[in-house]
DNA sequence: TTTGTCATGTGATATATATCACACTATTCT
DNA sequence: AGAATAGTGTGATATATATCACATGACAAA
């Protein structure tokens, strides 16, 4: 775990709300954020914790999680490079809701909460990104609710293949980020389930899956199993 | 549904966003504001249209719905007087995600986008204010969308009473604001199931339910319940 | 290589819950 | 008041899915 003083100028990956910010705000943003690297397998952020500073995510893969009855994990959403970390948590609460833990290796910045905050009652449109990244989260999960509620395993299974595919790889070919019990606490069923789900997608053909690489070949009849339910 | 000019400045159910607002903007905002009556049964925002204007609901409850495989409806949440409808959907897409219907007479606001949006870019605090109910709104569902995976139906239910009591009428005793079949469509399961936990609430002493009025007899059994799932 | 640990595949069984069916009760309408 | 409609209560059955059990496979450490 390395930290650096960060220069916000010339980051390359820089958050959509950043960039409407000016020379200086970026100035200041960069003197009180530390670029730091996390291996995989660490937690970025414990739930339960208070809420002290603001983390983003450069690069990397990171599963957002909860526990539940019996510390039974909840996988909420994979979230990857370039997006805020626990943000509801920060203005609708003062702890974090929510434990991060890194899927890949990762490049995340530590924002001290009051120069964000700082940021935000003077720069309107950045905060009008930053509500609005909010909002899409919101979105993302009213649907997420509406599909666990009414769909049965395998289109709950099909949803999270078609997940992975189109809103994380952009490939219809992709390395498994989750393993199955953990794909299994995604859509809320047992590892067991997921398994034999796996295993009829890839008897009807509509997925090829070896070790954990798994590639999309009947886009069409999975997107149907996901319809029907 | 009768409409009238809105002097915001002397509005007694302000929210708690436009308390920060300066005078001047208050009267911004009544020129560019409608309010009306909505009756018990009417729709307030339809799913699928436009976003063209924010609505704000000054007294009264309705359900946040969205439909589902073969146009099941989910409901999301009830709410009551004093919030905006469909912030996430105004800033996060250009369609309504959601409908809201009355569940009993109704005050609203309707209040043009684009004076909404200028006070927004204005006051840094207002906007600030609007972010935080959004994330205790992204919180509350998160939260739903654990019980709903990892509960059975009789925590699920218990919850809904417990979210009717202490969120919504903060009172024991209450007139239930959904029929059987919309509570089912509120925790994710079927009318008949509903019918039989409130039968069993009854029976152990739980609750007294006559008619549509429940009152919560033992709130530490029913927290017992919602915490067994 | 061997050993251990973790992840996966799959049958058999148990269980929660949906679905079907129908009687009964409230509420609304004329 | 009577009829019509919407809402509710409860048994019997079907079904999806969890759980248990155990075998097999992948991968890391010694």
């Amino acid at each position: 775990m390395t930290k650096q003083v960060n220069n916000c100028r010339i980051c390359q990956e820089k958050s959509c709300a950043s960039k409407v910010l000016s020379i200086d705000q970026l100035d200041e943003l960069g003197d009180s954020c530390r670029t730091m690297e996390i291996a995989k397998g660490e937690t970025v952020l414990h739930e339960g914790s208070l809420t002290s500073h603001v983390v983003y995510l450069k690069s990397g893969l990171i599963k957002e999680t909860m526990k539940g009855l019996d510390n039974k994990e909840q996988i909420f959403r994979i979230i990857k490079g370039k997006a805020y970390l626990g943000m509801s948590s920060l203005f609708g609460d003062t702890i974090n809701h929510f434990s991060y833990k890194a899927l890949s290796n990762l490049e995340v910045c530590h924002i001290e909460i009051n120069t964000f905050k700082k940021l935000m009652l003077e720069n309107a449109e950045f905060t009008y990104e930053i509500m609005s990244s909010l909002c899409k989260e919101n979105l993302h999960n009213y649907d997420k609710l509406l599909k666990q509620g009414q769909k049965k395993i395998f289109g709950r299974l099909a949803d999270a293949l078609l997940y992975f595919s189109e809103d994380i790889f952009y490939d219809k070919k992709f390395t498994l980020p989750l393993t199955q019990q953990e794909i299994a606490n995604f859509i809320g069923t047992s590892r067991e389930s997921t398994a034999r789900g796996l295993s009829n997608f890839k008897q009807n053909g509509i997925i090829s899956i070896e070790n954990s690489v798994v590639e999309i070949l009947d886009i069409n009849c999975l997107k149907q199993v996901s319809r029907t339910g």
